[in-house]
Order: structure tokens, then C-alpha cells, then sequence
DNA sequence: ATGAGTGCAAAGGCTTTGCATTAGG
DNA sequence: CCTAATGCAAAGCCTTTGCACTCAT
């Protein structure tokens, strides 16, 4: 198990920032959740936040390396914790409603994909720290 | 070799649409280019298009299954031909400056890939057509 | 007291839409 | 001719920013 909240305490410390109430409400909501969440999804689940600083927030967090921030087609950018402070995994994005879920892949094929992708960032010259695997289709609610 | 214009006018034309001069230059654009264009990219390309025919024309495009339309960090969203106008390829996205490059994987890999996100797939009973595989990390330009 | 954090409202920036004009069949 | 397509300008929508207020140290 991760200490989600002591690190992103002592990462917001280096970047000369405090861990506030609502700080830790985004990271807890992050947490708590099975897959990255929009603002709005954010702001129903804590409904004392504010839109501005929420935003605000969430771009301090993605600063200090707590937050990753993705994009997807339904105009939303979504939020989830950082890799780090997580199990690698990937996302189940439905082209219809833009929702995604989090996946995780069988092990070996994991490591042979990790495998590869090192090779092929090497032969380019592309320094390529993380990959990003999405599957691309329809949810059981939409399809 | 593929009949890019040809499928795209017989696909817009399943759609009620005619291949127009404009759209057509469209098609050619991301033809040649070596990866997905942004429309400000499309609008240099072309001097004479005007911005709103163009998204509405790429709209159009990718409502007929011949445009692919991916986002990325940088605001601007990226347009490519729809995976089977093109050979599959997967994408190389500069985390500093958003730019995106097409990059293929080894056959070998490739199959390991396809099989493996099928089993995922099926296990979860969400239909998934298409899957992609993004390298983040720095570009040569930046790095 | 002093600077960071907050929240409301307004502004930004990419994209879409309304509407009059043009062009293709 | 008649409908689709075009282009300009205006509106939309998510996100960011300005500014005054509050809170923690």
C-alpha cells in the first residue's frame, strides 16, 4: 500500500506549496476512484469545491508530479494520480459517452511491451520515460 | 498501394456528401504529412481554406469514417486518414511541445499486442475495435 | 502581519454555429 | 434552379486568470 497523502505532501513541500483541505479532497477523490475523473465528476463528488480553484489545484498537483493530467475526445481532460503513486496501468476509453476505466495487463505482456517500446524509443532517439496504452471502444453502458 | 481518394469520395458518398475541392485537399494534407496535422498546421499547408469550412469539412470526413480525430495536450486537436486508409501505426507525442509523430512497431510485437488487447478485450466485455499506443515522452527538438 | 490559498466573475482560446453567398449537379 | 458547400463573424464551452477576501503561520 502507498502513502497517497504523505507523498503528495512532501512533493507539494518541494515545490514550496502546502497540502490544504482541498488539496487532499482532489487527491483522496483520485484515489478513491477506478479510473480518471473530469473536473465535473470532481466537483459532484466534493460539492464544496470551486471550479477556479479546483483547476488550480489540480494544476499544482500535476507541478509537483502528483497528478497526471490526459485528454480525451469529449472535450473534458480527466485526472488521475501519478504512476507512481498507482499500479501501471492502462485505460478503457468509450468513443460514444468519453468514459474510461483503468486496466491493467497480464504481466508478461506488460514486460514485452515495456520491452519493445524501450527499443523502439532507443532507434529514434525519442527519450520516451512512459508509454500510454489505450483501448478504444464502446462500454457496456453505451454499447 | 491505397485509393485514398477513391475511398474517401465513395464513403462520403455513402453519406450523402460530395468530395469537394476543399476536402479533398484535406485528404491529400494528411496524405503526405508523417503525422497527425493540427488545423493550424492544415491552414499553413492550404493558404486557401477558411478555418470554419475546415473543421466542419474534418467533421464531415470523420463522420464518413475517412478522418481520424486525436487529441493531445497542447489544445489543438490532431487529424489523421482513418487507420485502414493508412498502414496501423501508433504515435510518438512530445510531452513539451505537443508535437506527434507516426512511429510502427515490430510485426512481432505488433501481433503480441493485438492477441494479448483481444483477450483483455473479450474479458471485459468491452468491445474495442481499435487500440492505441502512444510513446510519451521528448522529442528530439526539445530534448 | 504577511504571503499562500480561495472563490467569484471575467477573459482566453479552440471549436462550433448562424447566416448570407457561391458553386456544383 | 436547388441543394450542398463555403466563409465571415459571432457564439459556445472548457479552462485560465484577475482581484479582493480569508486563512494559516
Amino acid at each position: 500500500m502507498i502513502d497517497v497523502h504523505g507523498l503528495a505532501e512532501s512533493r507539494l513541500r518541494t515545490d514550496g506549496q502546502r497540502y490544504t483541505r482541498n488539496r487532499r479532497a482532489l487527491v483522496e477523490a483520485l484515489d478513491q476512484a477506478d479510473g480518471p475523473m473530469s473536473l465535473p465528476q470532481l466537483l459532484q463528488r466534493h460539492r464544496q469545491l470551486a471550479q477556479s480553484s479546483a483547476y488550480r489545484n489540480l494544476a499544482i498537483l500535476e507541478g509537483a508530479g502528483v497528478v497526471h493530467r490526459i485528454v480525451t475526445s469529449d472535450g473534458f481532460a480527466r485526472f488521475e494520480l501519478a504512476q507512481d503513486l498507482t499500479a501501471h496501468h492502462h485505460h478503457r476509453i468509450c468513443s460514444t459517452c468519453g468514459s474510461v476505466e483503468d486496466v491493467t495487463l497480464p504481466d508478461a505482456l506488460e514486460a514485452t511491451l515495456e520491452e519493445a517500446l524501450r527499443r523502439v524509443a532507443t532507434r529514434s532517439r525519442f527519450r520516451a520515460p512512459s508509454h500510454q496504452l489505450d483501448l478504444i471502444g464502446m462500454c457496456r453502458a453505451c454499447g
